[in-house]
DNA sequence: AACTATTTATAAGA
DNA sequence: TTCTTATAAATAGTT
């Protein structure tokens, strides 16, 4: 991207992978500033350093304050909705690391909660905007009820 | 950035407000991939579109089975601090909102924990780095202790 | 940490 | 929308 083009490989160089870690981390949260900014939407980004046990978590500028007004803002029934969409993710992650799922009563919705899950940790993506009104609603509930009986 | 600088300031244009948006999501995206392949670290990012119930979420490529592969792979000890990493923020969230911290017996670490989540929603700033070890510990507990009030 | 030569991202326009 | 292109911004290698 400079003095010339790298691969877009691991850089095996520690130092050197610490310098472009550094640098690019920086870039990025830039990056999500602005669009926070510009159009007007709330973004959180977090990226694992070396260890692990010391992620940075950012919500850029601003944006935690924004994101608690909005939340409480919305009636009721989208709260739920909202919580899944950006905390259900992380718990289900939970659920599924502690191969719990396993001793759900309700079969059915065990089946289609772990498509669900199943879908994202094949593709690694979590649209919203790929899941319908009521497949949303769904896996609140279904989510609700694998953490009920994780407890 | 391009036939001419823009204000970083709210695009009021819809129209051209969305272009940006969906121009600049695909970029940051791909700067996260690429942050991720370069330095062999994990990196997730969540961006909430118009509406705000249907952020996009991207663990980047790859990412998310890696996570839990490295997951698995620590300690019990290390297990319960990444979690809150990763987690404990939008469980504080949660607690925050709901506004029963105020049930806790524990005076000392009622103080304690506000005094982080103050920090927190203040400066809009998270990074691990900047808690010691022990710090890290003890926040750990005290959202789990929280959390079992709001059950 | 500061400096450029380059690469990359992207705002407008077609 | 998608593509093109001129320009702004990010950054790899270096000091």
């Amino acid at each position: 991207m400079a003095t010339r083009k790298i691969e877009l490989d691991y850089i095996s160089d520690g130092s050197k992978r610490n310098t472009t870690l550094r640098k690019r981390k920086q870039g990025i949260i830039k990056k999500m500033d602005e669009i926070t900014t510009l159009c007007g939407i709330d973004a959180c980004g977090i990226i694992y350093d070396e260890n692990m046990s010391h992620p940075t978590i950012w919500p850029s500028k601003d944006t935690f304050q924004t994101l608690m007004d909005r939340f409480r803002a919305l009636p009721e029934s989208k709260q739920r909705k909202v919580t899944l969409d950006h905390e259900g993710l992380l718990k289900m992650t939970i659920a599924k690391d502690q191969e719990k799922l396993m001793k759900q009563k309700d079969i059915t919705k065990k089946k289609e909660m772990n498509n669900l899950l199943d879908h994202f940790i094949r593709t690694g993506e979590f649209d919203g905007n790929d899941l319908s009104e009521s497949d949303l609603e769904d896996l609140s509930l279904l989510v609700d009820s694998n953490l009920k009986e994780l407890e």
